[in-house]
DNA sequence: TACTGATCATTC
DNA sequence: GAATGATCAGTA
């Protein structure tokens, strides 16, 4: 692993995702002097953000892409026992207001998210422990046109209902490769909404993630064997 | 055991 | 409070 200079281009990333190949959590925690907490349950943010520190990302905590020059998502995807997806895949906040409704597929924070993303496997299998877990070979992946056409059926249909005020009628089993859930800190937290009538009403803050059945295809795509 | 709904840490 | 990084955990 070597000292981080800002990245240029995408071959830069994938040469540095190339060095993280293979190796354990514990290499690059103490690399960059973090100390590994002894489970996800109050850390559960924990490897991707050791990831993206080491790859260099740079929009923390900014509804932008984690390489905003290169355009680049990065993601990282836990893998079980078997290789396959352990969680679906948080892709960003859905828009209750009438504003952000208006938006179209095309200029969606869905479609810019996903148009290109930087796939980083790792081992999540609860047994292994934590800092011997190690990250895989990444991925750097664009939605080819049937998928592409999925997610925007499935981001119309879903955006329709929010902006119909048909949240209650929302539920997590709606979509095939995005579904929607509940996306806050507890279930106490409310945000403004129109319901059928277009009354303003307060609600579950809701995000937009990705089904494993779609990760699941992306890995079965690109990968052969090993994903590690 | 997979899935849905609930929750945790951090930053701005 | 709302955005990011996500995983936890009860139940169907």
């Amino acid at each position: 692993m070597k000292t981080l200079t800002p990245l240029q281009n995408e071959s830069e990333l994938l040469q540095r995702c190339r060095a993280l190949a293979g190796i354990e959590l514990q290499e690059i925690a103490s690399f960059y002097h973090q100390t590994i907490p002894k489970s996800l349950h109050q850390a559960k943010g924990f490897v991707g953000q050791l990831i993206e520190q080491a790859l260099g990302a740079l929009s923390a905590n900014q509804p932008e892409p984690d390489f905003p020059h290169l355009g680049i998502e990065l993601k990282t995807l836990p893998l079980n026992a078997n290789g396959l997806p352990r969680e679906t895949t948080y892709v960003c906040t859905a828009p209750y207001t009438i504003q952000a409704c208006t938006e179209q597929w095309e200029n969606s924070r869905v479609q810019k998210k996903l148009a290109r993303v930087l796939w980083v496997p790792f081992e999540a299998d609860p047994s292994i422990p934590l800092p011997k877990r190690r990250i895989g070979n990444a991925l750097l992946w664009s939605p080819d046109k049937a998928t592409a056409q999925i997610l925007r059926e499935d981001w119309e249909e879903l955006s329709a209902m929010l902006q119909l005020g048909q949240s209650a009628l929302l539920s997590a089993k709606i979509g095939r490769y995005l579904q929607l859930r509940p996306k806050a800190a507890h279930s106490r937290i409310l945000s403004p909404a129109v319901n059928d009538l277009n009354e303003l009403i307060q609600t579950n803050p809701k995000g937009f993630y990705l089904r494993t059945v779609l990760t699941q295809k992306i890995l079965a795509e690109h990968y052969c064997q090993s994903f590690v």
